[in-house]
RNA sequence: GCGCCCGUAGCUCAGUUGGAUAGAGCAUCCGCCUUCUAAGCGGAUGGUCGCAGGUUCGAAUCCUGCCGGGCGUGCCA
């Protein structure tokens, strides 16, 4: 259950029964201090205020009209005006043993399943990912994880960047090295971040190569056929090398997803006599520009957004235009998430703005930005390496790799061959997600290798290690986690803290899901794992002296610590493991 | 020039959309393994929330102005 909407609702109810204006909220938050209760309405003040009213007695008179059953303890008023509930260890204790048989730790499934597209990773041809890119994919993945876990249609949406004038010079290039290795894209195409920097150097520096390179442009375009095929190695090249990325992240990214910009382009022309026809759009200078008031220009004037160029090719707008219509109308979305870097929010601002005008996407259909930060350096300034280029993904995912291996051989070395690849992996991917997860993603975020890869503190392995240390007293107690039944009672504090942790997963999932916001899913399971050691240190289990009735009980809060790391975990695309 | 974003402990970051005494991790220091895995637990140190005004019962949060940084701003994406 959601103890927060269920107090939410029972609060907002008696302060209209107290005599506040319909529609007035309860503001419901978990508290925050122990003294303060476990939550807290401060909906009183601002309404006590608007109806001119002292808001300690409205607040007595809210209490008066407000009935939790055996839910709460104490329900007291404080400071100004806030009122604070105690809840019954009795009455918690009951919800989770109901929860016992519940395969989703509380959660419930959504009231109406969406189907909602999430634009995430989007990386470019004939270019390998790097550490930038790793918001986009793991903060999208994860977020697609928790809504598929909500009951959601999810459509990954991978926009990769797989066309543009770059392919000109990239098709001149591979045409090169297949004249002399005609099995090039099987051996040479391994570093294609090398590949992408020789096409250029060529571009730059050989008039003849820069004049077949565009050559090249104007026919792949026209759809010639040979150049389609070089494109398409190209790109099935790239996309073999990122679809085993994602596999190593645990990112549920597959072929299918894989819907890059070339896939709008017929639909492109259409968009720009649509536009024309509509009044929206209207040519200048040769070029076709959608004048939006809403934007100002230099000189204050509308400004104009282009798209289409003088020389008839088609803009980064337009496709995204295309693209929002595209998955309305043909992928059906009820909502569409983007994971985009902060710095293109205007240009989808404006992209958007125009496919409401022409009434592509209706308003009931939200586009959201969900933005993120930019990668800094630890000087605080946009990250480059010392050579000014970036640090490859993959070559953060091996850094971590070897890293977890050497802290694995040391802490547990004897592990089983099998078993200890797959800790060394999980600690590994885990740790790198957890890093980036765990931030704010509208901040900008410092690219430091020690933070990203540290093992200890608040970071994945310390929740994996809760969920192993709860494996470990199920394997001693001899008892099969699944079959616990009976009574639970919540007497020492330990228990108690865990026990409100436990029943407050769905409202982490549920902000989660709203915002796309998973720094609050990672906060909330930072708290359940650090409640569960707590208790782990001050509850025994598996001792001499611990009552029967004290240990089933026991046992029942560990299994449904252990489900719930496990469910949340998977929601943040971070694997367990039994031991570790 | 205009627009958007950011500035919180030595470092990396939270701060539930205006709530109570600003919290974590790392680092530093002190305790705890013959007791269910010490990747852990308990405790300590550490803050003029960039600066100055304003709004109100209440401001890290909202408004204004500065200072500092970043990004974007018509034919790249």
């Amino acid at each position: 259950m959601n103890v927060l909407k269920f107090l939410d609702q029972k609060i907002t109810a008696a302060l209209v029964a107290a005599g506040a204006p319909e529609g007035s909220q309860a503001m419901m938050r978990q508290s925050a201090r122990a003294q303060f209760g476990d939550y807290q309405s401060n909906g009183v003040m601002p309404v006590a205020k608007k109806l001119g009213m002292n808001p300690r007695e409205l607040a007595q008179k809210v209490i008066d009209n407000l009935d939790l059953g055996d839910a709460s303890e104490k329900v007291e008023i404080a400071g100004p005006g806030f009122i604070n509930i105690f809840l019954k260890p009795e009455w918690m204790a009951e919800k989770l043993a109901a929860t016992m048989s519940d395969d989703r730790a509380g959660v419930e499934k959504a009231e109406k399943p969406q189907t909602i597209v999430v634009d995430l990773s989007a990386p470019n041809v004939a270019k390998e990912m790097h550490v930038a890119h790793l918001r986009s994919t793991v903060i999208g993945d994860a977020v697609a994880k928790t809504l598929e876990f909500q009951g959601h249609k999810v459509v990954r949406a991978n926009h990769i960047g797989d066309w543009g004038t770059q392919f000109g010079m990239l098709i001149a290039h591979l045409e090169d090295l297949q004249a002399t290795n005609p099995d090039v894209m099987n051996s040479e195409l391994g570093d294609l971040e090398e590949f992408y920097r020789q096409s250029k150097k060529h571009y730059d520096e050989d008039p003849a190569f820069a004049e077949r390179a565009r050559n090249y442009v104007v026919k792949l375009q026209g759809g010639d056929e040979w150049c389609l095929e070089q494109w398409r190695k190209l790109v099935d090249v790239t996309m073999e090398q990122n679809l085993h990325t994602y596999g190593r992240l645990n990112c549920n990214i597959t072929a299918q997803d894989t819907m890059g910009e070339s896939m709008y382009n017929d639909m492109l022309p259409g968009i720009v006599a649509d536009l024309k026809e509509k009044g929206l759009a209207v040519e200048d200078q040769g070029a076709m520009v959608v004048y939006l008031d809403e934007y100002k220009n230099k000189d204050g004037d509308p400004m104009g957004v282009i798209i289409q160029k003088r020389d008839g090719g088609f803009l980064y707008t337009t496709t995204d235009i295309a693209c929002a219509k595209y998955r309305y109308e043909t992928l059906g979305a009820d909502r569409v998430l983007y994971y985009i870097d902060a710095r293109q929010a205007q240009h989808l601002q404006m992209a958007w703005t125009i496919v409401r005008k022409a009434g592509y996407v209706p308003e009931s259909v939200p586009l959201e930005h969900h933005a993120f930060g930019m990668m800094l350096g630890k000087d605080n300034k946009p990250f480059k390496t010392r050579a000014g280029g970036v640090v490859k993904l993959a070559t953060l995912l091996d850094e971590a790799t070897a890293r977890a291996t050497s802290l694995i051989e040391e802490k547990s070395g004897d592990l089983p061959a099998d078993v200890k690849a797959q800790v060394i992996n999980a600690v590994a991917m885990g740790s790198v997600k957890y890093s980036d997860l765990s931030k704010n993603r509208t901040s900008d975020y410092v690219f430091e290798w020690d933070n990203m890869l540290s093992f200890e503190g608040n970071t994945a392995p310390y929740m994996m290690y809760a969920y192993t240390r709860v494996q470990s007293i199920f394997r001693k107690a001899g008892v099969d986690a699944a079959s616990l039944t009976g009574p639970i009672a919540i007497t020492e504090e330990a228990e108690r803290e865990l026990a409100m942790k436990l029943m407050q997963f769905s409202e982490a999932v549920e902000s989660v899901a709203r915002e796309g916001m998973l720094h609050i899913l990672c906060a909330y399971l930072y708290d359940l794992a650090g409640s569960f050691m707590k208790f782990y240190e001050f509850c025994p289990i598996n001792k001499d002296d611990v009552p029967a009735d004290v240990k089933n009980s026991r046992l029942q809060l560990a299994a449904l610590t252990a489900r719930t790391l496990k469910l949340g975990l998977g929601c943040l695309g971070i694997d367990t493991v039994e031991q570790m």
